[in-house]
DNA sequence: ATAACTGCAAAACATTTGCATACAG
DNA sequence: CTGTATGCAAATGTTTTGCAGTTAT
């Protein structure tokens, strides 16, 4: 779930030098945020990362939390999702497999899989209507067997 | 594009058997909102359905579209998906087969393709992680090569 | 008749924006 | 210093809700 701290040092040393090549600022509310999510490993929304931030006593505005966001998914670090509610998910994808999801309908847990021919599916796709694919998303939803799946909706965050 | 009328038909004596069964009542409202989405065989977002209906004359309001809409995803007959965009779109689901969406970065379009081996993979994950899937919600996302793809993210409708 | 539905407007959310202040380079 | 970031609060865009009036059954 966490990654080493090699790892940690090498996304911070990935940010800093995005930044420095667009001329922008290293803040500490920047770090912060890219720490905050990169310790969770979880799939927080905006809202969950703000709470999350503020109980480890980082305060910073939600505007920044978005703002933030936007420049880590524009360095490759952070994937953002839509998995059927109106507000976003964020997931590190730094030294990350890569990886599609499972979502129980039920208790909201989110499980990670991977299948090769999600690949194939792709090539074949491209090559049928000339496109060139920059991303795909696969989205399984039902219902899980684990003894505390509730059916509770549990909140992204405790 | 068009449904062919008979199946029009069968269509909305779904809806309305639907209705009858809960007690609900069968309203012209309801009927012009399945009408439009299943005449348009768009993707269309919930504000495009409500402009449509305006321009066909047919007026209601935005908080009956949404009502509408929940209802008919209850019965089967629309389908929601959430494309990246925070707005969803709606389409209809009946008489139709089932198939996951490509969608080009550029101009918006939205095309639509089916892989058996994506049915595969679903059972697979479901044999895998002990999960009773429901559905799925395949997006590719990537650059067309259309003539007129023109950088322009075209608005759901004219 | 009467319970359900509609339209409207206000509320509820998620996200973005504008602007005065703070601060990294 | 200087321009970029931040926080705040207001604005935006989408969807939901409350309620008085309307209508299908």
């Amino acid at each position: 779930m966490t990654l080493p701290q090699a790892q940690l040092d090498e996304v911070r040393t990935r940010f800093a030098e995005f930044l420095k090549t667009r001329g922008q600022r290293q803040t500490s509310e920047r770090f912060a945020i890219l720490d905050a999510l990169y310790a969770s490993g979880e799939h927080l929304d905006a809202d969950a990362l703000f709470a999350r931030l503020k109980k480890n006593g980082v305060s910073v505005s939600r505007a920044t939390v978005y703002n933030t966001l936007d420049l880590l998914i524009e360095c490759d670090l952070v994937v953002k999702h839509q998995f059927g509610k109106t507000q976003a998910r964020y997931e590190r994808s730094f030294a990350y497999w890569q990886h599609d999801h499972l979502l129980c309908i039920d208790c909201g847990e989110i499980f990670e899989f991977c299948d090769p021919r999600i690949q194939s599916i792709q090539e074949t796709v491209a090559e049928i209507y000339g496109f060139e694919i920059a991303q795909h998303a696969l989205n399984m939803y039902g219902h899980c067997r684990r003894e505390n799946c509730d059916n509770k909706p549990q909140t992204a965050e405790a």
